[in-house]
DNA sequence: ATAATTTGGTTTATACAATAAACTTATTTA
DNA sequence: TAAATAAGTTTATTGTATAAACCAAATTAT
């Protein structure tokens, strides 16, 4: 009946970091922090299970003396995205 | 860009039980345990939140001398599920 | 008859998870 | 050179989902 819903994805700001990363498939931190309107310390630790659970690759650098994080989505990461879009539909009708 | 999701129904076992009284409009405490798989406990609790919020409503009786719950969705809950979903869409692209 | 189980829940405890606050390091700007 | 900004990370707090424990009544088994 009720599809679960996978608890990593079933976040509004991990939701909102995937969503974007769909589109986008590569942002920077500064730019997915804007866009979600997030706390970079919230930011910092979302990325992170994002990142533990192979759904995003995250590449650390320096972009002149500055660190620069960039987000990308994985083959994975769409995966369990596209999954978690098919189990919702369970609840809100497609 | 992201609209907001109404954490009172950002929870899988509430919005499993919106989604059941959006299909049902009146379901028995028992018959949506089965349907949703959830503990009673937890059922209970839950359907407490949703019936604080005025998103449902809860009608305590008896089937002979056995109590009996029934809830039923209201016209806010309707709402707030309508706009939920909605605002999910700009997550997960209609 | 009475002990055990089931039904229909509620209350309480726990463990995890979301979020912000505080901190670090380096870089600009005043 | 002092203050503010940038780019994050680590730590602390608060909240919330969930299950475990509990209660009362009814049913079933011995």
């Amino acid at each position: 009946m009720f599809k679960p819903l996978d608890p990593l994805l079933h976040s509004e700001l991990r939701l909102a970091i995937m969503s974007l990363l769909i589109s986008a498939e590569e942002a920077e931190f500064p730019y997915i922090k804007e866009q979600t309107g997030a706390t970079a310390g919230n930011l910092s630790v979302q990325i992170d299970k994002l990142s533990s659970a192979g759904y995003i690759e995250v590449e650390k650098s320096f972009k002149g003396k500055r660190p620069c994080t960039i987000c990308r989505i994985t083959k994975s990461g769409l995966k369990a995205f596209e999954d978690y879009v098919e189990a919702l539909k369970s609840y809100i009708g497609n």
